[in-house]
DNA sequence: GCGACAG
DNA sequence: ATCTTGTCGC
């Protein structure tokens, strides 16, 4: 995949107000409605390729149903080895890996809450500038829309490559839940996020994501977190939560996510 | 000055 | 994100 808007590659040299600026205007390109070719509904997990093997692109028949039109869903995650950044990228169609790729760059600025694209953009771009599938979403660490200018990661990163992504984070960045999130929620559970005044682009109120529980202990005191889901671009909040919950595997993680971090880790590990 | 903040 | 053993609870 290519950079399709080059005037959003995030550039770490940039000033922290031209940083600001540059999400401004990616804020105002991106789509946080459905705006896609795939049907949501048809991204499960089910299918063949119960070990998940690489290289079998769905010649004829290499199962029971074979659907070659499943929908392509992309995760890609970070690693840090001393100052420079593993990007992993995990192409996968239902539970089978497709493709899987990854990238090395200089990490040039620190971690700064808000700015995070452009310590991680590079090295992500750099990963799916290697890639050959076209995915027809990607599932993006971190945040989309729940972001102070409306322009986190997922969203910088599918506004340059013009790609349908979803933001999924463990932790809040910014945005009211309408309900807390500190008691234990049950499998599926999902409660809205709204906009407040940390949120400087939308109208408080505005529905910007929502908290997403994929996983959950039965019967224990211990309680597993919810995941924050939100639009990157192309895709409403409805259909990013969706996508989310029919990717849950049995983990807190989507699978493309897991799978993406899993490598990533596992690249980091042969440096 | 204090709070609050993805990865 | 990363540094890190064992340990308690699914």
């Amino acid at each position: 995949m290519e950079v399709v808007n080059s005037t959003f590659v995030p550039d770490p040299s940039l000033s922290t107000a031209e940083m600001e600026d540059l999400q401004r205007e990616i804020a105002a390109t991106a789509v946080f409605e459905d705006d896609h070719d795939f049907d949501p509904d048809a991204v499960t997990l089910d299918g063949p390729a119960e070990q998940a093997t690489l290289g079998e692109l769905g010649a004829a028949g290499d199962g029971e149903d074979a659907p070659a039109d499943r929908p392509l869903v992309a995760g890609v995650d970070q690693a840090f080895v001393g100052d420079r950044a593993v990007s992993a990228v995990v192409v996968l169609r239902g539970r089978e890996v497709v493709e899987r790729v990854y990238a090395v760059e200089p990490a040039e600025i620190p971690y700064v809450p808000g700015l995070l694209s452009f310590r991680e953009g590079s090295a992500i771009l750099s990963a799916f500038a290697e890639l050959d599938s076209d995915p027809d979403v990607v599932f993006v660490d971190g945040s989309g829309r729940i972001h102070y200018r409306e322009a986190g990661l997922a969203t910088h990163v599918g506004v340059t490559l013009d790609v349908p992504t979803v933001g999924v984070a463990k932790n809040l960045l910014c945005g009211t839940p309408r309900e807390s999130l500190d008691r234990k929620l049950p499998t599926g559970a999902r409660v809205p996020i709204e906009a407040d005044a940390e949120v400087e682009t939308a109208a408080a109120g505005t529905l910007i994501g929502h908290a997403v529980q994929t996983r959950q202990y039965e019967s224990s005191k211990q309680h597993v977190n919810p995941l924050i889901v939100s639009p990157g671009h192309r895709v409403s909040a409805e259909t990013a939560a969706d996508l989310v919950s029919a990717t849950a595997g049995g983990y807190k993680l989507p699978e493309p996510t897991r799978l993406a971090d899993k490598y990533a880790d596992d690249v980091k590990a042969e440096i």
